[in-house]
DNA sequence: TTAATTTCTTAAACTAGCTTAAGTTTTTTA
DNA sequence: TAAAAAACTTAAGCTAGTTTAAGAAATTAA
């Protein structure tokens, strides 16, 4: 049903064949087509979603109304709008597929039922938000600390193959640079 | 002895007497003094601290030599280097207290012992690290929808008192801007 | 296999924010 | 309370990255 989501959870915490027959009542799985929405700005995110294939990406319409993508997220990474969804507020972001994908999902009235019955799936995702915002301070940090062009050659060079399953102009985006920019930063050195 | 973490604790989780007594044989309270340091670059980072009373900053050193501002933490918030904490590998980052503080250490060593004598635990700190990721995905969208200069107004009207705490050049270090151009930006606007 | 749509490129004019350098004001220390 | 150190300001010249506009190439749908 879910191998990656099992396999995933089985690194961080030990869960026996009962665990997940108790699991698989709380949580979902959901095909979604490439371009198809899991949240649009306005909505309040219903839930976390875990990529067990295909790849999404999290982005907002900004005020000359251009799209900015502020996250990817491959095979075994969670999405979501973790504000809209603690505190059930109404969200400025999209979360959308960029390819055909299929997703774990958590819904936010379950999780609190599912960690009563699972206390140790608290661990769990301790340890997964813990892991994005380490993520997230080291972003910040590469994002200060180098230009557009540096940061778009880390970015080549760290992540090649991720490079491949998304059109540049997404990249661009997600960088914060323009489609010109990143055109002409190729060109000059590819 | 650490009133605000007592509190804090309380307030996401519930805990007896007994439970404050466990807890007060893993962490400890630490008093800094103005500019001391709590890890510097090449350290590994040893602890998690929460901020009983006072102020600290996480910085970097940047190639041009100058710091570069990554975070501040106020009263009751948790801050750490987590990557370098997870890990266990060397950080790039400074952590330094921009007031005399009161801070709560959880030490590496120390935190799986603790979860294991107080599962709950895990609970708080999986709370607390969502709690901090749903902020640095918010703070990426203000980073990309503003300018510096939106990003200025911004966040003094936002936080007004906290900007009376902080010399200038370390707010202008904390947006990503040179110490003269917010000069330029007051002067224009104050 | 053609038309429609989406994505990518080129190039020139423009601007937000940086650099440099010198001077002033405020805070800390002796 | 004087001297040293830290923090802030001013202004001119500069550059990384944007904007605008038009066209070319690649995908997708019919």
């Amino acid at each position: 049903m879910y191998p990656n989501f099992i396999q995933h959870l089985k690194k961080y915490i030990s869960l026996t064949d009962n665990d997940i027959q108790i699991l698989s009542t709380y949580v979902k799985i959901k095909s979604i087509k490439k371009k198809e929405f899991l949240l649009e700005e306005g909505q309040t995110c219903k839930g976390n979603y875990f990529v067990e294939t295909g790849l999404l990406r999290m982005f907002y319409i900004n005020e000359k109304g251009t799209e900015q993508i502020t996250q990817f997220a491959l095979e075994n990474w969670w999405l979501s709008d973790y504000m809209s969804l603690m505190i059930q507020a109404p969200s400025k972001f999209y979360l959308q597929a960029v390819e055909d994908s299929e997703v774990v999902v958590v819904e936010h009235q379950k999780q609190e039922e599912l960690f009563e019955k699972l206390p140790r799936l608290e661990r769990y995702f301790r340890i997964m938000m813990q892991r994005a915002y380490a993520a997230s301070q080291m972003r910040v940090k590469y994002f200060h600390d180098f230009s557009k062009e540096e940061n778009y050659r880390q970015f080549v060079s760290l992540f090649p193959k991720f490079v491949q399953r998304i059109p540049q102009y997404m990249l661009a985006s997600y960088l914060g640079i323009t489609p010109e920019y990143l055109s002409e930063l190729r060109k000059k050195n590819p």
